[in-house]
DNA sequence: TAACTTTGCAAGCAATTATTTACTTATGGA
DNA sequence: TCCATAAGTAAATAATTGCTTGCAAAGTTA
């Protein structure tokens, strides 16, 4: 009977949802199962959580803390805007290929549960991305540098696009998604819509 | 005790099934919730199916044989490759919209149950969606129309995002989401990257 | 050492799940 | 009109769900 802290078994508690996922989809995510992953009883998930969807929400909070406050700091460097959209979206892409439940988690635990709290957080989540690649551009306008025809909130939302691509490509065949350059790739496509033409 | 023909039930059915994630979420697609949505007992809908995973494979289908058969024969129009891209975009937009559930239910249901005869149908619908993508755009490339130089795998990986950003939307602000000209907006910003420069 | 808190477990909870059962009744062609 | 079939039901099925309980033991502080 190995005993951990709360912080500790919290960490691993989260891990063990994301693995899961990935895994065996999110059906599978049961306290029995998580449990199972931990290594720990069913009773003793209530010890850290005190339901199912505080876990849930917990990871989402991950998200916030961890992709979306870097992907600000990214957002109002005042390094060149093309710099600046470049690393924005690769350490968006990187943050979901290393992460691997969490795209899953995020684009479909809302709407299987559509629990209000959990929309909130997921509204959130994809709002911050979005605003935060408008700021991107609009410095880049701003600048001269770009386009100023573009509408900016449409080419946002086509923006929005290349992450939910990415999730799908990855459900869609798990393992062998071929990742390699992926968002150089992408960058240089959306590049063409800013320029002056 | 109205009867009608299985043919019948088995359109209330995909129907209620629908109607009840658009509007309570995935969660709630229970036979129980079926059963009462349509009108009939929870054992009646076997009587229809054979299981209720065969409800989800069986709206699939339509979508296959409904959008993706109608995208297929403007692909392979030969009208102007911009006039048969513009309808391609527009035709998904608008089954997507009018058909609110389906969004939900393809990109959600399947990484939800990890089952892989969905996880084959899920398949099939996007990348026959890619492909033909693809096909116009290449055709577009042959006319001398549009740049040779863009990659036409990646700008269908690009579009693909579109109908995605489009479900994510819907999701997160079920009724008011601003879906005027939607496809019309899309269909500008992706045509630049089409353009020689 | 003593007292207290935290973490652990096994067992049990009521509620819900998809599906099957055994039986009834309506419908449509002979 | 007869009768097989199709379509309906209520009720029971076993399994699973998230969560709670009562109690034991490990850690921490005094």
């Amino acid at each position: 009977m190995e005993r951990k802290s709360t912080n500790i078994r919290q960490e691993e508690i989260k891990a063990a949802v994301l693995s899961i996922i990935f895994r065996d989809g999110l059906k599978k995510v049961s306290t029995k199962n998580i449990a199972k992953e931990v290594g720990i009883s069913e009773g003793s998930i209530f010890r850290h959580f005190k339901s199912k969807k505080e876990i849930i929400l917990a990871i989402m909070d991950d998200v916030i803390n961890d992709l979306i406050e870097d992907l600000r700091r990214t957002s109002l460097e005042n390094s060149p805007p093309a710099d600046r959209l470049y690393n924005y979206l690769c350490k968006t892409v990187t943050y979901l290929i290393e992460n691997k439940g969490i795209t899953i988690l995020l684009f479909s635990e809302a709407s299987y549960e559509n629990d209000n709290e959990m929309i909130t957080k997921l509204n959130y989540i994809f709002n911050s991305q979005k605003q935060l690649a408008v700021k991107i551009i609009s410095d880049g306008i701003a600048m001269g540098l770009w386009d100023e025809a573009v509408p900016v909130t449409d080419f946002a939302t086509l923006y929005m696009g290349i992450p939910l691509s990415l999730n799908i490509e990855m459900v869609l065949s798990r393992e062998k998604f071929e990742r390699n350059n992926f968002c150089k790739r992408m960058y240089d496509l959306i590049l063409k819509i800013l320029k002056k033409s």
